[in-house]
DNA sequence: AGAAGGACCAGTGGTCCGTA
DNA sequence: AGAAGGACCAGTGGTCCGTA
């Protein structure tokens, strides 16, 4: 019903960077097996605390199968970053609008029960949220503009779209008006959402729940925290007021 | 409500086996880096395909403080096993009979909902089933007892079980009068739940979630697999026998 | 600086298989 | 042979941080 209509929303072209594959190629002077080994394994390295060297033995022919052709100079391609806009407005420029951050939310949706589709008729353990194997379905159909820790970033920002789209839509035109960066706009989402959590008893899951599109998100941890830690406070305060044991008002 | 009389059900004293450290400070003649590792890292070898090889490199002190006190010869306990009862029937010798073992199901209720409750009051993520955290909390809580490969292994025995308790009664006197085995019950166990799934538009995940005590089990690999077996045959053998496409009926 | 997203990591669901 | 459960493993939820 969200019609593909708004996919056009999303303006052509895509940012650009060089791809890993080709940095990595180029990035002479290696030293050694681990090296060698980086674009087939994992880099388990990083943040690794045990000290621990892991050498591969049988290393032989795996990674002699350049799939992609050798280095022609191709590009990694990147979103276009996301700014304000009041509801119906097209970005222009290199960027994106917020009524096409919440289509690819609603793109999701479409994903989520394509898998639902195919899982029920295998029998198979169907899921009820967008799951990391929604977003490998996304990417595997095509949409691979769509991932998840950008999706998980805007949830509440959809939310609040969801809940309440007269104050979504309020909020979008004065951040704009104040050429907020999206950023801002993104931190000011969490407030109203925790006014209406107030109203209904302090259950952000519950909320979430009952809206059919909402319910197959996750709550964001930083939201469930500001509800929690609000409802404290909220809590704390009326005790202090009504001077005694919690009172219902 | 099912009373902690029915602790009395299991069976005093447990089998005992030797512990596991124990052995392995016993199981002299290691070699080298590897062994002396093993106390401390995970076993990652066992079925390993990629032919990697593991080395630590600063395993200085890490491994020099054992908490157990030396050499005791304690023994690790292991719960009886099971054999098939009659319902009320109390198991003798070193066993333990089915009403204790679904008893153990009543009391992972119970710590989920203690686990529900810590979160619900931190405004933590609430699980809705008996995650590897209830387990965890179970074990901390005392119930060695209970652990995971056990309750999942006989999920859909107490699926029965709650489900038609007639039933359920009805092949357990059967199984025991006949001597069988719990290996067998516990197969027998699939076939009624599949009849059930049948008569319900084979949605065992919906009759699993409509049963307030059996909704926090996920539904148990197997029996998914065998409902959506027979939904297809049945499905296959109808469309035969109504000579076309599928009728209702 | 503001932002998009690859890639990591701790802890999960699932159950194998070494153990007795 | 029959059974209990430690421990493993692939893939998850969550998000950091190297990147541009």
């Amino acid at each position: 019903d969200t019609a593909n209509a708004l996919d056009a929303l999303s303006q052509e072209g895509l940012s650009e960077e060089p791809v890993q594959q080709e940095k990595e190629a180029a990035g002479s002077g290696g030293s050694g097996a681990w090296e060698a080994a980086a674009g087939e394994r994992k880099q388990q390295q990083r943040r690794r605390k045990g000290h621990r060297k892991v050498v591969d033995i049988d290393n032989d022919d795996e990674n002699e199968n350049d799939e992609n052709g050798g280095a022609g100079g191709y590009e990694r391609q990147r979103e276009h970053p996301f700014i304000v806009t009041e509801p119906g407005e097209v970005a222009r420029g290199k960027k994106n609008g917020l009524d096409y951050l919440f289509h690819l939310y609603e793109q999701c949706r479409e994903f989520l029960i394509q898998v639902q589709n195919i899982a029920k008729d295998r029998g198979e353990k169907c899921p009820t949220k967008v799951t990391n194997q929604v977003f490998r379905y996304a990417k595997k159909a095509g949409a691979s503009y769509i991932n998840k820790p950008k999706m998980r970033h805007y949830v509440h920002c959809y939310a609040l779209h969801c809940l309440d789209e007269e104050a979504s839509n309020a909020l979008r035109r004065a951040f704009k008006e104040r050429g907020e960066n999206v950023g801002a706009w993104r931190q000011a989402c969490y407030k109203p959402l925790v006014t209406i959590a107030a109203r209904q008893g302090w259950d952000i899951d519950a909320i979430f729940n009952a809206h059919p599109r909402l319910a197959i998100w996750y709550v964001p941890t930083k939201l469930r925290q500001l509800c929690h830690a609000e409802r404290n406070s909220a809590a704390a305060s009326s005790s202090v007021s009504g001077g005694g044991d919690d009172l219902p008002f």
